[in-house]
DNA sequence: ATAGGGTTAG
């Protein structure tokens, strides 16, 4: 009954109900297809003014949510320009949708730059920690440090958001020096993710005793690993060549109930691929239930690297086969 | 009025 609301009706319902609506229709979309689809519907609602600004800010705000596609951050640029007097919110979700991976220029940077010259609005926590993780995507150390002494200076350095932002920046930048004095500034505050970024950023350097150290600084401490913790740590084991660190780690896992997921099982081929037991490798491979690039690649190069080439070619082609 | 950090191969 929701969905068949008309024109002439939406002129005459209180507008709380048509946020409802709004709200509804939107979180109905699992595409971008399907924004648009509620976009286009929404518009033919002819919509008064102010509701229509609040429902171009959920599009915005739930295109800036989905899959960071060169796609999303176009559709999103466009929503944001037919705001009036765009809020923090929508500066937030706009930053927040320019963060994609084939956005190799710091756009969401430069609008962030926009705000700060423009005056008003004023940034908020969420402009700074969703700035800072474009600059992290990038990535781009210099703009990230920029961000770093202004949030000092507008009083938003304390979230724990822009905290582990910064950590994350610095730790994908490889400054692992300034990611732990974020970190060691964190002291009570650290979560789940301040461990996984840092222990993350030891791995992505080969600091592999460090990574090593801090995982079990981390489980001292009471913080329970999750998947993607334990990415990196097994990344740090196989880095590290360490056959009976990576099986306990594995062990660990398996005893923790952590999920093998898509991104651990490719960490864990591609750690027992190096550390020696190619056939282990295979185990986790065989156990999948889907399989990205990445996981094919890790497989690949594993038995490649154990000079079995036929095994190798014969998964590549199993890889074509299933492409189309 | 609305929202948010971390993951892997060569």
């Amino acid at each position: 009954m929701h969905h068949q609301l008309k024109p002439p009706e939406a002129a005459t319902l209180p507008r709380h109900l048509l946020e409802a609506h709004v709200v509804w229709l939107v979180r109905q979309c699992r595409s971008l297809r399907a924004l648009r689809g509620a976009h286009a519907r929404l518009l033919r609602l002819r919509l008064p003014r102010l509701t229509h600004a609040f429902a171009l800010s959920k599009l915005l705000a739930s295109c800036a949510a989905s899959a960071p596609t060169a796609a999303a951050a176009s559709y999103a640029r466009s929503l944001f320009d037919q705001i009036p007097e765009p809020t923090a919110f929508c500066y937030n979700s706009l930053i927040r949708a320019l963060a994609t991976p084939s956005n190799p220029t710091a756009d969401a940077f430069l609008l962030y730059r926009r705000m700060l010259r423009a005056g008003s609005p004023s940034p908020n926590s969420f402009t700074v920690a969703f700035a800072l993780k474009a600059c992290a995507t990038v990535p781009a150390l210099g703009e990230g440090r920029q961000l770093h002494s202004q949030a000092f200076r507008q009083g938003l350095e304390p979230s724990p958001y822009v905290q582990t932002g910064l950590l994350n920046l610095y730790a994908r930048c490889e400054e692992v020096a300034l990611a732990k004095s974020v970190f060691d500034g964190m002291a009570e505050d650290r979560n789940l993710v301040a461990w996984s970024s840092m222990i993350g950023g030891y791995s992505r350097v080969g600091m592999v005793n460090e990574a090593l150290d801090l995982f079990r600084d981390m489980q001292a401490a009471g913080v329970n690993p999750d998947e993607v913790t334990m990415v990196s740590v097994i990344s740090a084991c196989a880095k590290a060549g360490a056959l009976d660190l990576g099986r306990s780690v594995h062990a660990f896992i398996d005893r923790k109930g952590i999920t093998v997921d898509l991104e651990l099982s490719t960490a864990l081929i591609d750690m027992y691929a190096k550390c020696g037991l190619i056939e282990r490798a295979r185990l986790v491979f065989d156990a999948m239930v889907e399989r990205d690039t990445k996981a094919w690649s890790a497989m690949i190069v594993g038995l490649a690297m154990h000079g079995l080439a036929e095994d190798a070619l014969a998964i590549f082609s199993r890889m074509l086969q299933l492409k189309d």
